[in-house]
DNA sequence: GGTGCCTATACATACGTATTCAGCTGCCAT
DNA sequence: ATGGCAGCTGAATACGTATGTATAGGCACC
């Protein structure tokens, strides 16, 4: 393993000066082509690379991008969300059609607010994912923003002043399931949820739920809501209060697929048949829920048009200086469960 | 947003030079201990940050790992592997305590080999996933090895020439798994799963079903052994190719969880039921298998431990020049299915 | 009191690239 | 023939850090 080959290295086969190599590696169209047919050829037979920390050092930029994943501790991560999992794939392709790398990592709450990538020159900017509307964050990204850091969240959006945020369209979401639901005929739709400042997005669950019952003519009841987190004991916590209520219901709308699928086995359990007794519908669109049975209908985010968004929308800010919030179209995926 | 400070400024309101800031911010034992204090003060002040891609030209790495998911395409990825995505948050916490960071990126089996992030300096070693041990890669990896790049793959392992392996003891899953189905007294056991190379774990999970069987007296039967790829639409079709045979059958291990809820589904609608008359196993303990009803008992691989092996194996090599293969163990997690 | 040694710091330089500026060549118009 | 101009290329330099070497001061010892 001998030395690295340089663009003196190359500059010599090739027959040019360094500079010229650096100017044909990167497009300049003040090189003719044959000398840059020259050089690529050169670069090609010493396997050459661009060293990118003297390219950075050189260039004020490192052409990488920051993800970062909240986290209050390893059990409590984004990065066990399977929505933002599923957002991976197509946020590494799309930095990679931009020509960007995407640096992956974590920030704890109880941790010093340690965003150093950018600081630090090792990205350009930074993609913040499981970042609610807390307001433990305010002063972070406040912070971030004063710093002139560059970066995008996915969110709830809303507040402009903290920096570019894209996040789904959870009202219409809501009334789309609703909707379906009501279709079918289900007067009694029960609806599981929280409005927890930590899952902002069902409480615009919930307002797109009410919406569509109004548009029914229908009012929403109290009594056929019930606090509910996203995982499965919890839907199943919220099925059992829902019948110790003791009210009638035909049809439940999960803001979150791991309530739903809790709910739907403690249906089972007392043997309410689905969709026939109980119809169900979630919200995410999980892996497990195309595998639950009967599978469940549910209301899917587009991961891939999610990345695309995030990543553009934060390179827009990096190159461009400033970017828009966007709120990205969800689609109801109909299932067997409703 | 003012231009950065660089070490010499902090330099000069130290009152030191800047060859001392970089000594004292390195921890170099030459510095005395006022000095340091009085840097890393100003270092404070300011809110100094190392340039990584000066630090890193100078120095000749860059402390960063390049983590890279194979890819046929958008739809055939590993990043859609259940498993890979559980390692990522124990990956980037298990980088971060050694100081590094992690760079996550996709290579395709069609495009040219283009592991950049190691040539460029962007990289001071990768972590291969989804690399099986097809023949396709050979050439790669030999290419890789004789660049010098240091890597470390997950695998079945085996082939010490190219590079280190680290992979899960997939024949004592199997065996563990098959032992409990005999210990419940089970006898007639389907094996669900491929041989193909594809999936070279399978088959390391059937030599340990058939070590389990041979050990209880019993000889593997190749009609209960039924071709499977991890889906549920392969599993209810490898159910059904099974009930086709005519063949009695009391317990299924399958060699995936995806192959089991298929199969659990099949079970579901012929009126089979779990355990009482068919005892399932699964492999892999997805999200999915708790959900799943019943819970599915299935051999679990430890994430944590998958992750931390992978990311200390990587920097030994780095670091110190060369690594160990390892063959992590496995643990059956009792659910109900079984 | 000079020599030698040790500690703490400063000086100078190298890392590899991108860019500014200047220079060279040849061509066209005057 | 000469001035100007365009099209390429080369020389010099800056980016910010880390490190090898040199230096200044302090102390012990003979």
């Amino acid at each position: 393993m001998q030395r690295r080959p340089t663009s003196f290295d190359l500059a010599a086969l090739a027959g040019v000066s360094q500079p010229t190599v650096s100017r044909a590696l990167s497009g300049n169209p003040s090189v003719s082509a044959e000398t840059r047919a020259r050089v690529l050829a050169a670069a090609e037979q010493l396997n050459y690379k661009v060293d990118k920390n003297a390219s950075g050092l050189r260039r004020k930029h490192s052409r990488t991008l920051a993800l970062l994943f909240f986290e209050e501790g390893p059990d409590e991560s984004a990065l066990l969300n399977p929505f933002y999992l599923s957002m991976l794939g197509p946020m590494v392709r799309c930095c990679a059609a931009h020509g960007y790398d995407l640096l992956i990592s974590t920030q704890q709450l109880s941790s010093d607010w340690h965003v150093d990538y950018e600081d630090s020159r090792k990205a350009d900017g930074i993609v913040l994912l499981g970042y609610g509307d807390y307001l433990e964050y305010r002063p972070r990204l406040e912070k971030l923003v004063g710093q002139g850091t560059h970066f995008v969240r996915w969110g709830a959006g809303g507040d402009s002043e903290l920096g570019a945020t894209i996040g789904s369209d959870n009202e219409q979401g809501g009334f789309d399931a609703t909707q379906h639901l009501l279709a079918s005929g289900r007067r009694a739709i029960a609806f599981l949820g929280t409005a927890s400042s930590a899952f902002p997005e069902f409480l615009d669950r919930w307002r797109g739920y009410c919406r569509a019952l109004r548009a029914a003519g229908l009012v929403p009841d109290e009594a056929l809501r019930v606090d509910a987190e996203p995982s499965e004991a919890s839907g199943r916590a919220a099925l059992g209060q829902l019948i110790a209520r003791g009210i009638a219901f035909d049809a439940i709308f999960a803001a979150s697929d791991m309530t739903a699928i809790g709910a739907m086995h403690g249906l089972e359990k007392i043997g309410r048949r689905i969709p026939e007794d109980v119809a169900v519908v979630g919200f995410d669109d999980i892996s497990a829920a195309r595998l639950a049975s009967p599978p469940l209908t549910t209301v899917t985010q587009d991961p891939r048009g999610a990345a695309q968004a995030l990543v553009e929308a934060l390179i827009e800010a990096v190159e461009a200086g400033s970017t828009r919030s966007r709120r990205l179209p969800v689609r109801l995926t109909v299932r067997e469960s409703a």
